[in-house]
DNA sequence: CAACAGTTTAGAATAATTATAATTTAGTTT
DNA sequence: AAACTAAATTATAATTATTCTAAACTGTTG
């Protein structure tokens, strides 16, 4: 449970503006025990639940940006049409339910370590990321 | 090097009508030794140097999804704004290019088996794809 | 050939995202 | 504290990928 002034730090530490638009942002985010994995949408929906004004859409896309730029964020690649981000900026894989389309951490200890033999001559290797993605186990499925 | 004969047999097996325009368009995705990745953009631009008569927009997204639906294609998650389709259906890996946005499959050879130890419960695992991503080796990057 | 379902098509609609340009605000300088 | 300036917010327009619609066209079957 991080207090405001910590946001203003890390705002400032990064030469963002600590403008209250950013710090209800920063509440939203990174104000709870768990990883958040969220869309655009998802995101503008908790905000208006948390709080009596509104924050234009424009500004919501604004500072996301801007905290994936300063490493706060990470974006997660899903076959989809939208972006998800992750407050979880650790090198880490992915279930993805196909069911609710929720992404779940997948914790070290439930995948061996990857180990890439050979790699592209020339290039080197930024990121290495796994998404398994599970289904409902029943046979009447839809 | 397939015939032309042969797309319609595999057409009409899978209960889709040889129509001219999906006929140019196995062409263009099956007649080809290495795997093509592309986007719905890429494909249009290949028809269309491929052709003199077009083929319509929706044309081209409801073959791919047709195919995808009949399993002739795969869909491929990469971060990005833009489905990327596969002619590789097999289950493999990528790498992913950041420097041209280019797809690459990665062989078995280049990648140990992936062994994910424990799932969450009650769920079935559907897929597990590693995505390697990798840019240039130089120091002065951009 | 006639009939009909399946397919193609132009264009409209939708949805996520980005751009624009005017207004407001935070931090700095007087 | 008032003035100044660059950064940020905002409403709104623009863009892009994708899907929908409904009319015209075509492949298949009898
Ligand atoms: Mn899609
Ligand atoms: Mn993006
Ligand atoms: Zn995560
Ligand atoms: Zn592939």
């Amino acid at each position: 449970m991080q207090k405001n002034i910590e946001f203003i730090d890390k705002l400032r530490s990064s030469g963002l503006r600590p403008t209250k638009q950013r710090l209800k942002i920063c509440e939203v985010l990174f104000n709870r025990e768990e990883t958040f994995h969220f869309t655009i949408k998802d995101l503008v929906k908790k905000i208006s639940d948390n709080l009596n004004e509104k924050i234009s859409l424009a500004t919501v896309y604004n500072t996301v940006h801007a905290f994936k730029d300063k490493g706060y964020l990470k974006e997660i690649s899903i076959n989809s049409d939208k972006s998800y981000f992750d407050t979880n900026i650790t090198n880490h894989h992915h279930f993805f339910d196909e069911d609710t389309n929720q992404l779940i951490d997948c914790e070290d200890d439930y995948i061996e370590n990857i180990n890439i033999k050979k790699n592209i001559t020339g290039k080197k290797i930024n990121s290495v990321e796994v998404l398994i993605k599970v289904a409902s186990d029943n046979q009447n499925q839809n």
